[in-house]
Parts: C-alpha cells; sequence; structure tokens
DNA sequence: CTGAAAGCGCTTACAG
DNA sequence: CTGAAAGCGCTTACAG
C-alpha cells in the first residue's frame, strides 16, 4: 500500500491515485519518528563545534549542512563552547538525540573517545584519529612560495599558539620552504588563552628595520592585527612590506588593501566528513539497528588541498619574477 | 515499570533496582524516535539562517543552540544560501524532519508564509510579523549620543543598503539623536550586492576636509573600510577622526585600534525567540498532536537594547564634557 | 500500588 | 500481484 508512495512495489493507476489521495490530504507529511522507529534510521547527523572565539564556525557549519543535506542529511548542531567537558556532554546530547553520526571538530588538544555511534573528525592532519582536514603544511608552503616568488628573503611568521597542531603544520610548511639564501622568524605573539594586545605593539616596524619585508601570519585575525600596525607605523603595504593571512576570513576582501591568504577547501572537507559517515552508517545499518559503533577507521584520513587567494597585501619586494602586478586590483570598481 | 526511569510513579527498592539494571546494559539510551512517535514531541527546533555571508551567523546560531540546550531542545540548522527559493525549501526541509518550531532569520526582505508550525522570526522592529529583534533605532540613537557626548557635531553615517530594515532603523536612530548645532549626511556605499570596492575609495579623506570628525557606520564591516581607507589617506584615527561600527563582530577587539562598536544581546534575543517558541509547543501539544499550527502569533514584538562598547576609535573632537580618556586602553598589556 | 497491554506512524516480510 | 498484520521503543491510561 504504501508502497505506491516510496515506489517499491509496482503499482500503475492505483500509485497515481494513492498519492493524490495522501496529497490531498491536508498535505501529508511522512513522520520522520515514525520511519526512524521502524528503520533505526534518523536521518540526522550532529555537528559538534568548539567554540564561538572559532570565525571558521559560519564557513564550517554552512559547508556540512550543505553537504549533509545534499545527500538528504540533515544536520543537528551542538557547540562545546569551548570547554572540554562541554564537548562531552554535546555529544551525548546528540546521541540522545538519536543522530546517526556526529562531525567533530575538536577543542585544541582534545582527543577523541570512541563513542558509540561513527565519528568523523576535521582537525589538522597531526591530530591523531582524524578524518579529513585542510593541507595547512602544504598550505604554508604555498604561501612562502608566492611570497618567495615575488623576490621576499626575510620572512617574519607570526603565530600565536604554539600548541596548535593546526599553527604548526602552516609554520613547518613554511619554514620548509624558505630558501637557502632567505631567512625565517617565528614571533609567537601571544601567551594562550589571552585577550589581544589592545594597543600594545609587537614591534614589527623594528622587524622591517632589520631587513624583514614579508609578514607570514598563520592567521587573518593576525594579519589584520600586523597590517594596522604597520600602517600605524606608516609602512606601506605592499611597498614596503607584504603581509599575508590564512583562512580567507569574511572581512579580508573588505579590508584596503585586501589581504592575500591561503583558503580551506571547506565545501570538499565537509563533503568528505559526511561521506565517510554517511558510508559507515549505510554499510552498518542492515545489520545494528542502532548500535552502530566504531569510528571511521576504515576511512584513511584525507588531506585536502589549500587555495591561494592573491589580494594587495603582497606585492614585489625586490622582484626578480614578478608574477602578477598588484597595482591592477581584480574586479572593476563603480564607486 | 519504566515509571521507575522517568520518576513518575512511586518505587522505592525497584526504582533504584531496575536504574542499576538498565543504566549497566551497555549504557542504556531511551531512544528519542519511541519517545517522538509515542508523545509526537521530538524535542527538535530548527533554525533557518540566511547566508553564509552574514558575519553574525556564529553569534546567532551559538546563541540559539544554547538557549534551546538550556530548555532541552535540539537545534536543527538549514541554511537558505541567501536564496528565497531555499529559504521554503529549508523549512519544508525540517518540517519533514519532524521539527516543532523554527527559528527563522529571514532573508532580507522575505515574509515568512504561515507554514504548519510554530515560527519565531529575528529580523528589524520594522519587519511586520516579527517576534524579537535587536532595538536598531535604539542602537544608532546611543552611538551617536557617545559621539556628540564626546562633542562631535558634524557626522557621515555610512551605509550600504537602503533597503533593509536594520540599516534604516539604525541609520533613523542616529538622525534622531543629530543635535540641533550638528550636520549629519548619508553615504550609502554600495550599490546592493556587489562585491566591495578593492581599493577603491569613499571620498572620507574630503570629508574630513569638509569639517566632518566622526564616521558612524552601519556595520563594523563598513567602519573597517573606512578605518583602514583613513590611515592610507593619513588621517588619524581617534585624534582627526572618529569611526564606529555595529555588532562587534569578532575581529573589532583585534584591529589596532579597537574599534567602537553597537553590540545586540544575541543571548537575550535567542533566549526570547526559543522561549517563545517552547510556550506555544508547550500548550499546544497536550491536544495536537503533531499538528500544532500557527505562527507565535500570541507573543508579542520585543525589542532588546543594543549595548555601547567603547574602544578606541572613537575620542573627544573639541570635547566639552570628555566621557572618557581614549590614551587609556582597558585590559593589561603582557607583549 | 504495580505490572501487562495498547498504540503512536511507519516499513517490511508474509499470507492471500 | 496486492492487502492485512507484525513490530520498531516508547508512554500512558487501565486492569489487577
Amino acid at each position: 500500500m504504501s508502497n505506491a508512495l516510496s515506489g517499491k512495489g509496482r503499482v500503475s493507476a492505483e500509485l497515481i491515485e494513492r498519492i493524490r489521495a495522501k496529497a490531498s490530504e491536508v498535505g501529508y507529511v511522512p513522520s520522520q519518528a515514525g520511519r526512524a522507529l521502524r528503520t533505526g534510521r534518523t536521518g540526522v547527523l550532529g555537528l559538534v563545534l568548539p567554540d564561538i572565539s572559532n570565525p571558521l564556525f559560519p564557513q564550517i557549519a554552512q559547508a556540512i549542512e550543505y553537504a549533509a543535506s545534499n545527500i538528504g542529511y540533515g544536520v543537528l548542531i551542538a557547540d562545546s563552547r569551548g570547554e572540554v567537558a562541554m564537548q562531552t556532554e554535546a555529544v551525548n546530547r546528540l546521541i540522545e538525540q538519536d543522530v546517526e553520526g556526529i562531525v567533530i571538530v575538536p577543542r585544541r588538544g582534545t582527543r577523541i573517545a570512541d563513542i558509540g555511534c561513527p565519528v568523523a573528525v576535521i582537525d589538522s592532519p597531526s591530530t591523531p584519529g582524524n578524518t579529513v582536514a585542510a593541507d595547512h603544511w602544504q598550505g604554508g608552503q604555498e604561501i612562502v612560495e608566492h611570497l618567495t616568488g615575488l623576490g621576499h628573503r626575510n620572512l617574519v611568521l607570526i603565530g600565536n599558539n604554539p600548541a596548535s597542531n593546526v599553527q604548526n603544520d602552516r609554520i613547518g610548511g613554511m619554514k620548509s620552504r624558505i630558501p637557502s639564501d632567505g631567512k625565517a622568524e617565528v614571533l609567537w605573539i601571544e601567551p594562550l588563552e589571552q585577550e589581544w594586545g589592545k594597543g600594545c605593539l609587537l614591534g614589527l616596524a623594528g622587524k622591517v628595520a632589520e631587513g624583514f619585508t614579508a609578514f607570514v601570519a598563520v592567521s587573518d585575525l593576525h594579519a589584520l592585527r600586523a597590517l594596522t600596525e604597520l600602517h600605524r607605523a606608516g609602512i606601506g603595504v605592499p611597498e614596503e612590506a607584504s603581509v599575508t593571512g590564512f583562512d580567507d576570513l569574511l572581512w579580508s576582501s573588505v579590508v584596503t588593501p585586501g589581504l592575500t591568504t591561503m583558503r580551506m577547501d571547506m565545501p570538499r572537507i565537509a563533503e568528505i566528513a559526511v561521506g565517510a559517515l554517511a558510508r559507515v552508517i549505510e554499510a552498518d545499518c542492515p545489520e545494528t539497528s542502532r548500535t552502530a559503533t566504531g569510528t571511521v577507521a576504515s576511512v584513511e584520513m584525507t588531506k585536502v588541498p589549500m587555495q591561494l587567494v592573491v589580494r594587495q597585501t603582497t606585492a614585489p619586494a625586490a622582484s626578480p619574477t614578478p608574477e602578477m602586478s598588484p597595482q591592477t586590483p581584480e574586479g572593476k570598481c563603480l564607486c
């Protein structure tokens, strides 16, 4: 009977008739609850995010939601608000809500225990038990290659947390591409978890005086800070110094000059994470109803390349091979 | 029997025994699916967001999730990706997933049709059928009062979309507080939906020459743009001109000088929206099982005041009543 | 006061 | 090839 609706059995005139009948009845919506109970499938994935201070939140959440809805899953969010304890609690809440799998962007330094449902972890490739991540190392390499290609030799690398896998990967990649005739200095600008300097300086002007011509930050936030400090010190960007960031946050294209940065391919990352989850869920399901266990161990870790976004904060310092003219902003200006 | 677990009936030794038995069985999790089917309650709310380009996304999502989980609801997200058609589709997807109510942050200019489930709308107070919103008008008033209090008389108001209720409320509020001995000029800086100026200027330096001393933007994004343009033009902020934004986006405290801005009380807004939903859901439910209809009409529109956040981009222009010293950044500096 | 039974809406083997 | 029945896990009136 309901085969008509689901299109399983073979009906012809009946099919159309039934569908009409059902559809006309004040908009029949085939309650997920009943289906869920019967099939053990809820069609819902959980998404656990670290905390609001992560400016990538929107990109991640949107990408996961998109990838999930594309293959017919809903996404239940849970925010761990930066506390490790909350992260576990968030996971439990999601499980109680019958999610079939969980995508988790772990809080820094957190290991994900083997909970009783499939899990996909999005973090740095250096994180053990990870599922998918941007290739931060390669990102670091590319941004430095971009700068050295422009002729820069002396770079200041700016990070704020030596304990972060993501930042270490990025900086490691950067270092690996410093040419033999160049040098790099790492500037860790903040004790962990601390409010940012309000008016306190990093001494970037001094670095310029020392001969550094490029400031390579591990995030756009740091780059923005460097940018404003250089502005204040009267150092022209990109004429006298180049600045780059990471992540291509929303405002990065808005500041003047626009920030050169590396972008993660979040849609791809999300697709892989959600796809991996869907695979084990759909393989697991016929057998074990709602006791689907185990992490997504079968899926080996995937690294997704990052993409260089060249804007106006990078330019030839003393360019032997000028890759592009920073004087020509792409896009027309209608002001 | 299961009364023991739920704590309804009165059992004493039995209670403890049962709980032990259940709890020991590989961690009994009282499947939402069964409960949902029986009670018609899924305990899940939907959240429909406009699109990723809204930098408030994280604040909103986090606040809603927090408010919802506080009163025992989960949050299923749906992103309308900026398309009006997708918004309806997103709502339908959520309904199919048996959400009991929907919080919707509508796409600009969209009216929410009466769908078959309780809805709470978060938008500008000027939007008809709204449930709760920040008091953007009052926000505009306060930011201008802050500036006039510092002695500013000639203000440039910066917006980008005259069709936005939010922006109009903010600018309306601003205008209403321009003193009789002052003047205000509105600068609409962008044709709708257009890529931002990459290097193209707003002519802010000219405004300064004309005697304007404060630039009051409807969003931090615009303020940041103004800030960088003034920097480039060699105009000191806040010495020669003050700049203010709106929304207190993440990076607003990071730029140097920190951006003075108005902040929405998102936790409060979320609490009201979710609370309104919960009220009609829980009132509605005993009678109509899963056919809970109607919008949250019973809840009259609520305006939540915005809060001034003073940082370093505002200062006395020619201050008759200096409210605070901008030279003293709050917070210690450990650099 | 406690335990067995009915039924929420669905799907899917199973009998007709 | 089609229609009636069983059962997913829960809750809640109802009989003992």
